[in-house]
DNA sequence: CGTTCCCTTGACACCGATCAACTCTGGTGG
DNA sequence: CCACCAGAGTTGATCGGTGTCAAGGGAACG
Protein backbone atom coordinates (compact mmCIF):
# COMPACT_ATOMS: atom_id res chain seq x y z
CA UNK A 1 0.00 0.00 0.00
CA UNK A 2 1.46 2.28 1.25
CA UNK A 3 2.25 -1.15 3.16
CA UNK A 4 0.33 0.60 5.98
CA UNK A 5 -2.31 2.51 5.14
CA UNK A 6 -4.76 -0.31 7.32
CA UNK A 7 -2.56 0.06 10.30
CA UNK A 8 -2.63 3.94 10.19
CA UNK A 9 -6.34 4.09 9.93
CA UNK A 10 -6.59 1.57 12.60
CA UNK A 11 -3.68 3.51 14.89
CA UNK A 12 -5.83 6.41 14.93
CA UNK A 13 -7.60 4.74 16.74
CA UNK A 14 -6.42 1.66 18.84
CA UNK A 15 -3.31 1.26 20.21
CA UNK A 16 -2.66 -2.39 18.55
CA UNK A 17 0.67 -4.67 19.90
CA UNK A 18 3.17 -5.30 17.33
CA UNK A 19 2.15 -9.18 17.04
CA UNK A 20 -1.73 -8.16 16.40
CA UNK A 21 -0.36 -5.78 13.29
CA UNK A 22 1.90 -8.60 11.76
CA UNK A 23 -1.03 -10.68 12.04
CA UNK A 24 -3.61 -8.35 10.28
CA UNK A 25 -0.99 -7.59 7.34
CA UNK A 26 -0.78 -11.56 7.05
CA UNK A 27 -3.99 -12.34 6.42
CA UNK A 28 -4.18 -9.93 3.10
CA UNK A 29 -1.78 -11.65 0.89
CA UNK A 30 -4.58 -13.15 -1.79
CA UNK A 31 -4.60 -9.85 -3.90
CA UNK A 32 -6.34 -9.20 -7.09
CA UNK A 33 -5.65 -6.29 -9.63
CA UNK A 34 -8.14 -4.66 -10.91
CA UNK A 35 -7.73 -1.70 -13.57
CA UNK A 36 -9.82 1.72 -13.84
CA UNK A 37 -13.71 1.14 -14.29
CA UNK A 38 -13.86 -2.66 -13.82
CA UNK A 39 -15.99 -3.49 -11.31
CA UNK A 40 -15.16 -5.07 -8.23
CA UNK A 41 -18.43 -5.77 -6.56
CA UNK A 42 -22.14 -5.57 -8.21
CA UNK A 43 -25.26 -5.05 -6.69
CA UNK A 44 -27.08 -8.03 -6.07
CA UNK A 45 -23.92 -9.69 -5.22
CA UNK A 46 -23.55 -12.15 -2.12
CA UNK A 47 -19.20 -11.70 -2.08
CA UNK A 48 -17.73 -15.05 -0.28
CA UNK A 49 -14.65 -12.68 0.34
CA UNK A 50 -13.99 -9.47 2.41
CA UNK A 51 -12.03 -6.47 0.15
CA UNK A 52 -9.44 -4.32 1.22
CA UNK A 53 -8.54 -1.52 -0.43
CA UNK A 54 -4.21 -1.77 -0.84
CA UNK A 55 -3.88 0.52 -3.51
CA UNK A 56 -5.63 3.07 -6.04
CA UNK A 57 -9.40 4.56 -5.62
CA UNK A 58 -12.60 2.62 -5.93
CA UNK A 59 -16.08 4.67 -5.15
CA UNK A 60 -19.17 2.64 -3.67
CA UNK A 61 -22.14 4.14 -5.80
CA UNK A 62 -25.91 3.16 -6.28
CA UNK A 63 -27.14 3.51 -9.89
CA UNK A 64 -30.58 4.47 -10.41
CA UNK A 65 -33.47 3.14 -12.52
CA UNK A 66 -33.21 6.28 -15.33
CA UNK A 67 -29.51 5.77 -15.67
CA UNK A 68 -27.64 8.37 -13.33
CA UNK A 69 -25.58 7.37 -10.30
CA UNK A 70 -24.68 8.64 -7.16
CA UNK A 71 -21.43 7.68 -5.47
CA UNK A 72 -22.16 7.29 -1.60
CA UNK A 73 -18.15 6.78 -0.63
CA UNK A 74 -15.19 7.19 -1.80
CA UNK A 75 -12.46 4.22 -1.24
CA UNK A 76 -8.71 4.72 -0.63
CA UNK A 77 -6.25 2.85 0.72
CA UNK A 78 -7.25 0.78 3.88
CA UNK A 79 -10.48 0.92 3.49
CA UNK A 80 -12.75 -2.57 3.64
CA UNK A 81 -14.87 -2.77 0.50
CA UNK A 82 -17.60 -5.10 2.61
CA UNK A 83 -16.97 -5.85 5.93
CA UNK A 84 -20.42 -7.04 6.48
CA UNK A 85 -20.82 -9.52 3.78
CA UNK A 86 -21.16 -12.26 6.51
CA UNK A 87 -23.88 -10.48 7.90
CA UNK A 88 -26.39 -8.94 5.43
CA UNK A 89 -27.19 -11.14 2.65
CA UNK A 90 -26.88 -9.28 -0.50
CA UNK A 91 -25.03 -6.12 -1.51
CA UNK A 92 -27.45 -3.58 -2.18
CA UNK A 93 -24.50 -1.21 -4.02
CA UNK A 94 -21.69 -1.94 -6.01
CA UNK A 95 -18.45 -0.84 -5.90
CA UNK A 96 -16.24 -0.03 -9.11
CA UNK A 97 -12.01 0.58 -9.88
CA UNK A 98 -11.30 4.18 -10.35
CA UNK A 99 -8.30 3.97 -10.49
CA UNK A 100 -6.04 0.82 -10.94
CA UNK A 101 -6.61 -1.02 -7.52
CA UNK A 102 -4.38 -3.56 -5.55
CA UNK A 103 -7.51 -5.16 -4.18
CA UNK A 104 -7.12 -7.91 -0.89
CA UNK A 105 -9.15 -10.83 -0.59
CA UNK A 106 -9.92 -12.68 2.63
CA UNK A 107 -12.33 -15.32 3.18
CA UNK A 108 -14.63 -14.10 5.76
CA UNK A 109 -14.26 -17.30 7.65
CA UNK A 110 -10.62 -15.92 8.32
CA UNK A 111 -12.00 -12.63 9.34
CA UNK A 112 -14.07 -14.20 11.36
CA UNK A 113 -11.91 -16.02 13.71
CA UNK A 114 -9.34 -13.65 13.65
CA UNK A 115 -11.91 -11.34 15.68
CA UNK A 116 -12.98 -13.67 17.81
CA UNK A 117 -9.22 -14.17 19.27
CA UNK A 118 -8.38 -11.13 19.42
CA UNK A 119 -10.56 -7.86 21.12
CA UNK A 120 -8.37 -5.01 20.68
CA UNK A 121 -8.68 -5.57 16.96
CA UNK A 122 -11.91 -5.93 16.67
CA UNK A 123 -12.81 -2.90 18.27
CA UNK A 124 -10.50 -1.27 16.09
CA UNK A 125 -12.12 -2.87 12.91
CA UNK A 126 -15.66 -1.43 14.30
CA UNK A 127 -14.54 1.78 14.74
CA UNK A 128 -13.79 1.79 11.30
CA UNK A 129 -17.43 0.89 9.97
CA UNK A 130 -18.38 3.44 12.88
CA UNK A 131 -16.39 6.53 10.84
CA UNK A 132 -17.82 5.18 7.59
CA UNK A 133 -21.04 5.74 8.91
CA UNK A 134 -20.31 9.27 10.26
CA UNK A 135 -19.15 9.98 6.79
CA UNK A 136 -21.98 9.08 5.44
CA UNK A 137 -23.97 11.12 7.09
CA UNK A 138 -21.86 14.45 6.31
CA UNK A 139 -22.66 13.50 3.18
CA UNK A 140 -26.13 13.14 3.18
CA UNK A 141 -26.21 17.22 4.98
CA UNK A 142 -23.92 17.61 2.02
CA UNK A 143 -25.97 17.06 -0.87
CA UNK A 144 -29.04 17.87 1.08
CA UNK A 145 -28.18 21.66 2.62
CA UNK A 146 -25.04 23.10 0.92
CA UNK A 147 -24.94 24.52 -2.50
CA UNK A 148 -22.36 23.80 -5.07
CA UNK A 149 -19.40 25.66 -3.73
CA UNK A 150 -19.63 24.20 -0.46
CA UNK A 151 -20.40 20.60 -1.33
CA UNK A 152 -17.22 20.18 -3.68
CA UNK A 153 -15.30 22.62 -0.93
CA UNK A 154 -16.50 19.96 1.84
CA UNK A 155 -15.68 16.74 -0.29
CA UNK A 156 -12.27 18.49 -0.76
CA UNK A 157 -11.65 18.83 2.49
CA UNK A 158 -12.89 15.56 3.92
CA UNK A 159 -10.16 13.59 0.90
CA UNK A 160 -7.31 15.75 2.07
CA UNK A 161 -7.85 14.95 5.57
CA UNK A 162 -8.28 11.13 4.75
CA UNK A 163 -5.84 11.19 2.79
CA UNK A 164 -3.24 13.21 4.33
CA UNK A 165 -3.65 10.35 7.58
CA UNK A 166 -2.99 7.43 5.14
CA UNK A 167 0.18 9.74 3.69
CA UNK A 168 -0.90 10.84 0.43
CA UNK A 169 -0.35 14.27 1.37
CA UNK A 170 2.67 16.15 0.79
CA UNK A 171 2.19 20.00 1.07
CA UNK A 172 -1.16 20.61 0.96
CA UNK A 173 -0.87 18.60 -2.99
CA UNK A 174 -2.43 15.61 -3.24
CA UNK A 175 -3.34 13.29 -6.19
CA UNK A 176 -7.11 13.66 -7.35
CA UNK A 177 -7.34 10.41 -9.47
CA UNK A 178 -11.32 11.81 -9.85
CA UNK A 179 -13.06 12.88 -13.52
CA UNK A 180 -14.95 15.74 -13.03
CA UNK A 181 -18.37 13.55 -13.58
CA UNK A 182 -16.92 11.41 -10.81
CA UNK A 183 -17.25 14.42 -8.36
CA UNK A 184 -20.34 15.30 -10.09
CA UNK A 185 -21.93 12.06 -8.72
CA UNK A 186 -20.21 12.25 -5.29
CA UNK A 187 -22.12 15.47 -4.82
CA UNK A 188 -25.25 15.01 -6.73
CA UNK A 189 -24.53 18.13 -9.60
CA UNK A 190 -23.99 17.68 -12.77
CA UNK A 191 -20.58 17.56 -14.50
CA UNK A 192 -21.48 20.62 -16.38
CA UNK A 193 -21.41 22.39 -13.34
CA UNK A 194 -19.08 20.83 -11.39
CA UNK A 195 -16.94 22.04 -13.68
CA UNK A 196 -18.14 25.72 -13.52
CA UNK A 197 -17.90 25.37 -9.67
CA UNK A 198 -14.39 24.30 -9.79
CA UNK A 199 -13.69 27.15 -11.96
CA UNK A 200 -15.14 29.49 -9.58
CA UNK A 201 -12.73 27.30 -6.45
CA UNK A 202 -9.78 28.37 -8.71
CA UNK A 203 -10.68 31.82 -9.33
CA UNK A 204 -11.25 32.43 -5.99
CA UNK A 205 -7.89 31.19 -4.73
CA UNK A 206 -8.48 28.34 -3.29
CA UNK A 207 -7.41 25.82 -5.22
CA UNK A 208 -5.98 24.57 -8.38
CA UNK A 209 -5.97 21.44 -10.09
CA UNK A 210 -3.92 20.69 -12.73
CA UNK A 211 -3.40 17.04 -14.70
CA UNK A 212 -4.94 15.53 -11.22
CA UNK A 213 -3.18 17.14 -9.00
CA UNK A 214 -5.09 19.53 -6.47
CA UNK A 215 -3.27 21.79 -4.78
CA UNK A 216 -4.95 23.47 -1.64
CA UNK A 217 -4.19 27.09 -1.41
CA UNK A 218 -6.02 28.03 1.44
CA UNK A 219 -6.94 25.53 3.56
CA UNK A 220 -8.46 27.38 5.99
CA UNK A 221 -10.84 29.48 3.63
CA UNK A 222 -11.66 26.40 1.75
CA UNK A 223 -12.60 24.96 4.97
CA UNK A 224 -15.05 28.24 5.55
CA UNK A 225 -16.39 27.75 2.07
CA UNK A 226 -17.57 24.49 3.11
CA UNK A 227 -18.85 24.92 6.77
CA UNK A 228 -16.10 22.13 7.01
CA UNK A 229 -15.66 20.55 10.88
CA UNK A 230 -13.50 17.78 11.01
CA UNK A 231 -14.55 15.95 14.15
CA UNK A 232 -17.26 13.50 12.49
CA UNK A 233 -13.92 12.08 10.88
CA UNK A 234 -13.04 11.19 14.61
CA UNK A 235 -9.22 11.37 14.06
CA UNK A 236 -7.95 10.61 17.55
CA UNK A 237 -4.33 12.29 16.87
CA UNK A 238 -5.77 15.30 16.27
CA UNK A 239 -2.68 17.12 14.87
CA UNK A 240 -3.62 17.59 11.42
CA UNK A 241 -6.91 19.31 11.98
CA UNK A 242 -5.02 22.09 14.37
CA UNK A 243 -3.85 24.84 12.30
CA UNK B 1 -43.14 -0.46 23.17
CA UNK B 2 -44.75 -2.14 21.12
CA UNK B 3 -43.03 -4.43 23.89
CA UNK B 4 -41.53 -6.00 20.42
CA UNK B 5 -40.07 -3.37 18.13
CA UNK B 6 -36.67 -4.24 19.08
CA UNK B 7 -37.08 -7.97 19.14
CA UNK B 8 -38.88 -7.43 16.06
CA UNK B 9 -35.81 -5.80 14.43
CA UNK B 10 -33.50 -8.51 15.87
CA UNK B 11 -35.90 -11.35 14.57
CA UNK B 12 -35.60 -10.12 11.05
CA UNK B 13 -32.14 -11.27 10.90
CA UNK B 14 -31.09 -13.67 13.93
CA UNK B 15 -33.26 -16.91 15.39
CA UNK B 16 -32.94 -15.94 18.30
CA UNK B 17 -33.20 -18.16 21.97
CA UNK B 18 -36.30 -17.21 24.44
CA UNK B 19 -33.88 -16.70 26.94
CA UNK B 20 -31.47 -14.79 24.90
CA UNK B 21 -34.58 -12.12 24.01
CA UNK B 22 -35.64 -12.41 27.76
CA UNK B 23 -31.58 -11.19 28.48
CA UNK B 24 -31.68 -8.04 26.10
CA UNK B 25 -35.19 -7.19 26.93
CA UNK B 26 -34.13 -7.32 30.82
CA UNK B 27 -31.54 -4.34 29.84
CA UNK B 28 -33.43 -1.96 29.46
CA UNK B 29 -35.31 -1.39 32.28
CA UNK B 30 -33.60 1.70 33.14
CA UNK B 31 -36.04 4.14 31.65
CA UNK B 32 -36.93 8.31 30.93
CA UNK B 33 -39.44 9.98 29.36
CA UNK B 34 -38.71 12.89 27.06
CA UNK B 35 -41.25 15.21 25.60
CA UNK B 36 -41.48 16.24 21.79
CA UNK B 37 -38.95 18.85 20.67
CA UNK B 38 -36.43 17.94 23.96
CA UNK B 39 -32.96 16.69 22.62
CA UNK B 40 -31.96 13.29 23.94
CA UNK B 41 -28.19 13.50 22.91
CA UNK B 42 -25.88 16.47 21.83
CA UNK B 43 -23.74 16.75 19.65
CA UNK B 44 -20.42 16.92 21.26
CA UNK B 45 -21.60 14.85 24.46
CA UNK B 46 -20.50 12.14 24.96
CA UNK B 47 -22.66 9.59 26.59
CA UNK B 48 -21.92 7.31 29.52
CA UNK B 49 -24.97 4.95 28.14
CA UNK B 50 -26.33 3.39 25.38
CA UNK B 51 -29.91 4.72 24.40
CA UNK B 52 -32.75 2.55 22.66
CA UNK B 53 -36.25 4.39 21.84
CA UNK B 54 -38.81 2.49 23.07
CA UNK B 55 -41.72 4.73 21.77
CA UNK B 56 -41.84 7.50 20.24
CA UNK B 57 -40.08 9.29 17.01
CA UNK B 58 -36.90 10.89 17.39
CA UNK B 59 -34.68 12.27 14.85
CA UNK B 60 -30.65 12.43 14.46
CA UNK B 61 -29.78 15.81 12.71
CA UNK B 62 -26.91 17.88 12.06
CA UNK B 63 -27.22 21.95 12.64
CA UNK B 64 -25.39 23.82 9.87
CA UNK B 65 -23.49 26.98 10.67
CA UNK B 66 -26.04 28.92 9.67
CA UNK B 67 -28.84 27.73 10.89
CA UNK B 68 -30.38 25.15 8.96
CA UNK B 69 -30.19 21.76 10.27
CA UNK B 70 -30.25 18.11 8.36
CA UNK B 71 -32.25 15.10 9.53
CA UNK B 72 -29.69 11.77 8.67
CA UNK B 73 -32.05 9.90 10.11
CA UNK B 74 -35.41 8.81 11.60
CA UNK B 75 -35.06 6.87 15.05
CA UNK B 76 -38.50 4.48 15.55
CA UNK B 77 -38.95 2.06 18.18
CA UNK B 78 -36.40 -0.42 18.84
CA UNK B 79 -34.06 1.63 17.27
CA UNK B 80 -30.43 2.44 19.37
CA UNK B 81 -29.41 6.55 19.45
CA UNK B 82 -25.52 5.08 19.81
CA UNK B 83 -25.20 1.72 20.41
CA UNK B 84 -21.26 3.20 19.40
CA UNK B 85 -20.75 5.41 22.38
CA UNK B 86 -18.40 2.59 23.51
CA UNK B 87 -16.06 3.45 20.38
CA UNK B 88 -16.02 6.47 19.15
CA UNK B 89 -15.20 9.69 21.44
CA UNK B 90 -17.93 11.99 20.65
CA UNK B 91 -21.69 12.31 19.22
CA UNK B 92 -20.69 14.26 15.88
CA UNK B 93 -24.34 14.86 15.66
CA UNK B 94 -27.76 15.32 17.97
CA UNK B 95 -30.77 13.55 18.22
CA UNK B 96 -34.33 15.06 19.66
CA UNK B 97 -37.28 13.65 20.36
CA UNK B 98 -39.99 14.90 18.04
CA UNK B 99 -42.94 13.13 19.65
CA UNK B 100 -42.97 12.13 23.19
CA UNK B 101 -40.48 9.52 23.85
CA UNK B 102 -39.54 7.12 26.34
CA UNK B 103 -36.20 5.74 26.05
CA UNK B 104 -34.30 3.29 27.55
CA UNK B 105 -30.96 3.60 29.50
CA UNK B 106 -27.96 0.66 29.51
CA UNK B 107 -24.32 1.08 30.60
CA UNK B 108 -22.36 0.65 27.96
CA UNK B 109 -20.86 -1.66 30.13
CA UNK B 110 -23.69 -4.06 30.53
CA UNK B 111 -23.53 -3.67 26.66
CA UNK B 112 -20.04 -4.96 26.68
CA UNK B 113 -20.72 -8.36 29.01
CA UNK B 114 -23.70 -8.95 26.73
CA UNK B 115 -22.05 -9.09 23.71
CA UNK B 116 -19.26 -10.59 24.87
CA UNK B 117 -21.34 -13.39 26.24
CA UNK B 118 -23.65 -13.62 23.60
CA UNK B 119 -22.56 -13.98 19.50
CA UNK B 120 -26.00 -14.67 18.09
CA UNK B 121 -27.51 -11.35 19.89
CA UNK B 122 -23.67 -9.68 19.19
CA UNK B 123 -24.58 -10.55 15.80
CA UNK B 124 -27.70 -9.11 15.71
CA UNK B 125 -27.00 -5.95 16.70
CA UNK B 126 -24.29 -5.48 14.43
CA UNK B 127 -26.87 -6.38 11.40
CA UNK B 128 -28.70 -3.53 12.64
CA UNK B 129 -26.10 -0.92 12.94
CA UNK B 130 -25.06 -2.05 9.23
CA UNK B 131 -28.66 -1.51 8.00
CA UNK B 132 -28.51 1.90 9.33
CA UNK B 133 -25.99 2.08 7.13
CA UNK B 134 -27.72 1.33 4.39
CA UNK B 135 -30.35 3.51 4.80
CA UNK B 136 -28.01 6.57 4.87
CA UNK B 137 -27.12 5.32 1.98
CA UNK B 138 -29.89 5.71 0.37
CA UNK B 139 -30.70 9.00 1.81
CA UNK B 140 -27.19 9.90 0.18
CA UNK B 141 -28.82 9.19 -3.28
CA UNK B 142 -31.90 10.54 -2.00
CA UNK B 143 -30.94 14.03 -1.36
CA UNK B 144 -28.43 13.79 -4.40
CA UNK B 145 -30.29 12.42 -7.27
CA UNK B 146 -34.23 12.64 -7.19
CA UNK B 147 -36.13 15.71 -7.53
CA UNK B 148 -38.60 16.50 -4.75
CA UNK B 149 -41.51 14.52 -5.56
CA UNK B 150 -39.37 10.95 -5.91
CA UNK B 151 -37.58 12.17 -2.28
CA UNK B 152 -40.86 12.37 -0.36
CA UNK B 153 -42.27 9.95 -1.79
CA UNK B 154 -39.45 7.81 -1.25
CA UNK B 155 -39.32 8.69 2.64
CA UNK B 156 -42.58 7.80 2.73
CA UNK B 157 -42.20 4.08 1.33
CA UNK B 158 -39.26 4.10 3.66
CA UNK B 159 -41.22 5.10 6.79
CA UNK B 160 -44.31 2.42 5.50
CA UNK B 161 -41.95 -0.48 5.37
CA UNK B 162 -39.56 0.50 8.46
CA UNK B 163 -43.26 0.64 10.92
CA UNK B 164 -44.91 -1.77 9.03
CA UNK B 165 -42.40 -4.45 10.33
CA UNK B 166 -42.35 -3.42 13.93
CA UNK B 167 -46.06 -3.27 14.03
CA UNK B 168 -47.32 0.38 13.34
CA UNK B 169 -49.06 0.04 10.50
CA UNK B 170 -52.67 -1.09 9.12
CA UNK B 171 -54.48 -0.92 6.23
CA UNK B 172 -51.48 1.32 4.55
CA UNK B 173 -52.46 3.93 7.18
CA UNK B 174 -50.42 4.88 9.92
CA UNK B 175 -49.08 7.47 12.33
CA UNK B 176 -46.86 10.44 10.73
CA UNK B 177 -46.07 12.75 13.48
CA UNK B 178 -43.95 15.03 11.27
CA UNK B 179 -44.18 18.55 10.68
CA UNK B 180 -43.88 19.90 7.02
CA UNK B 181 -40.71 20.95 8.23
CA UNK B 182 -39.10 17.96 9.94
CA UNK B 183 -40.19 16.43 6.68
CA UNK B 184 -37.80 19.14 4.39
CA UNK B 185 -34.99 18.71 7.21
CA UNK B 186 -35.05 15.20 6.20
CA UNK B 187 -35.08 15.73 2.13
CA UNK B 188 -33.41 18.56 2.16
CA UNK B 189 -35.80 20.63 0.76
CA UNK B 190 -37.76 24.09 2.07
CA UNK B 191 -40.86 23.90 4.12
CA UNK B 192 -42.89 25.64 1.55
CA UNK B 193 -41.54 23.26 -0.97
CA UNK B 194 -42.19 20.37 1.25
CA UNK B 195 -45.90 21.66 1.13
CA UNK B 196 -46.24 22.07 -2.56
CA UNK B 197 -44.82 18.73 -3.00
CA UNK B 198 -47.44 16.73 -0.50
CA UNK B 199 -50.23 18.73 -2.43
CA UNK B 200 -48.94 17.67 -5.68
CA UNK B 201 -48.68 13.81 -4.07
CA UNK B 202 -52.39 14.06 -2.90
CA UNK B 203 -53.88 15.49 -6.17
CA UNK B 204 -51.88 12.37 -7.96
CA UNK B 205 -54.40 10.24 -5.70
CA UNK B 206 -50.89 8.29 -4.47
CA UNK B 207 -51.57 9.74 -0.77
CA UNK B 208 -53.93 11.35 2.10
CA UNK B 209 -52.39 12.69 5.10
CA UNK B 210 -55.07 14.21 7.42
CA UNK B 211 -54.28 15.28 11.19
CA UNK B 212 -51.07 13.24 11.43
CA UNK B 213 -52.36 9.88 9.97
CA UNK B 214 -50.68 9.33 6.55
CA UNK B 215 -52.64 6.81 4.23
CA UNK B 216 -51.02 4.91 1.03
CA UNK B 217 -53.92 4.89 -1.35
CA UNK B 218 -51.68 3.18 -3.88
CA UNK B 219 -48.41 1.50 -2.92
CA UNK B 220 -47.15 0.61 -5.81
CA UNK B 221 -47.26 3.73 -7.83
CA UNK B 222 -45.72 5.39 -4.97
CA UNK B 223 -43.16 3.12 -5.05
CA UNK B 224 -42.54 3.70 -8.99
CA UNK B 225 -42.74 7.95 -8.32
CA UNK B 226 -40.06 7.30 -5.64
CA UNK B 227 -37.93 4.93 -7.53
CA UNK B 228 -37.89 2.74 -4.07
CA UNK B 229 -36.43 -0.61 -3.84
CA UNK B 230 -36.96 -2.23 -0.53
CA UNK B 231 -34.08 -4.37 -0.91
CA UNK B 232 -31.71 -1.82 0.99
CA UNK B 233 -33.77 -2.53 3.88
CA UNK B 234 -32.64 -6.24 3.99
CA UNK B 235 -35.91 -7.21 5.37
CA UNK B 236 -35.44 -10.59 5.15
CA UNK B 237 -39.03 -11.98 6.37
CA UNK B 238 -39.56 -10.41 2.81
CA UNK B 239 -43.31 -10.69 2.59
CA UNK B 240 -44.11 -7.10 3.30
CA UNK B 241 -41.78 -5.95 0.32
CA UNK B 242 -43.82 -8.69 -2.42
CA UNK B 243 -47.09 -7.28 -3.36
C1' DC C 1 -2.74 10.56 -36.74
C1' DG C 2 -7.19 9.60 -35.54
C1' DT C 3 -10.29 8.31 -31.87
C1' DT C 4 -12.04 8.75 -27.48
C1' DC C 5 -12.63 10.69 -23.21
C1' DC C 6 -12.59 14.72 -20.66
C1' DC C 7 -12.91 19.55 -20.02
C1' DT C 8 -14.93 23.93 -21.35
C1' DT C 9 -18.27 27.37 -22.97
C1' DG C 10 -22.80 29.53 -24.17
C1' DA C 11 -27.84 30.01 -24.25
C1' DC C 12 -31.83 28.90 -22.16
C1' DA C 13 -35.34 26.47 -19.19
C1' DC C 14 -37.02 25.20 -14.88
C1' DC C 15 -37.08 23.48 -10.21
C1' DG C 16 -36.85 24.85 -5.83
C1' DA C 17 -35.61 28.93 -2.67
C1' DT C 18 -37.06 33.17 -0.76
C1' DC C 19 -40.07 36.56 1.15
C1' DA C 20 -44.28 37.81 2.77
C1' DA C 21 -48.78 37.36 3.86
C1' DC C 22 -52.87 34.72 5.32
C1' DT C 23 -55.56 30.68 7.24
C1' DC C 24 -56.30 26.85 9.98
C1' DT C 25 -55.76 24.00 13.97
C1' DG C 26 -55.16 22.59 18.55
C1' DG C 27 -54.15 23.76 23.04
C1' DT C 28 -54.38 27.06 27.02
C1' DG C 29 -56.24 29.92 30.35
C1' DG C 30 -59.69 33.12 31.79
C1' DC D 1 -67.39 27.70 26.97
C1' DC D 2 -65.22 31.04 24.69
C1' DA D 3 -61.13 33.96 23.43
C1' DC D 4 -56.80 33.85 22.51
C1' DC D 5 -52.45 32.45 20.68
C1' DA D 6 -48.56 29.92 18.79
C1' DG D 7 -47.35 26.71 15.68
C1' DA D 8 -48.41 24.46 11.47
C1' DG D 9 -50.08 24.55 6.93
C1' DT D 10 -51.16 27.21 2.63
C1' DT D 11 -50.79 30.55 -1.12
C1' DG D 12 -48.75 33.95 -4.44
C1' DA D 13 -44.99 36.52 -6.59
C1' DT D 14 -40.45 36.64 -7.75
C1' DC D 15 -35.49 35.32 -7.87
C1' DG D 16 -31.60 32.54 -8.52
C1' DG D 17 -29.02 28.28 -8.70
C1' DT D 18 -28.59 24.28 -11.20
C1' DG D 19 -29.98 21.41 -15.08
C1' DT D 20 -30.23 20.72 -20.00
C1' DC D 21 -28.80 20.82 -24.65
C1' DA D 22 -25.46 21.52 -27.93
C1' DA D 23 -21.07 22.44 -29.65
C1' DG D 24 -16.14 22.98 -29.66
C1' DG D 25 -11.28 22.29 -27.81
C1' DG D 26 -7.67 19.60 -25.72
C1' DA D 27 -5.08 15.82 -24.02
C1' DA D 28 -4.07 10.93 -23.72
C1' DC D 29 -3.51 6.71 -26.16
C1' DG D 30 -3.30 3.15 -29.58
Amino acid sequence: MARNALLARLEAVADLREDEKQLLLSLFTNVRNFSAGQSIIREGERPEQVHLILDGWAARYKELPEGSRQIVAFLLPGDFCDLHVAILANMDHSIVALTACRVAFVSSAKMDTLTSDHNSLTKALWWGTLVDEAVLRSWVVNNGRRDSMARIAHLLCELHLRLELIGFVSDDRFDLPLTQSDIADATGLTPVHTNRTLQRLRKAGLITLRGKILTVLDFNALRTVAGFDPSYLHLKRQALTER
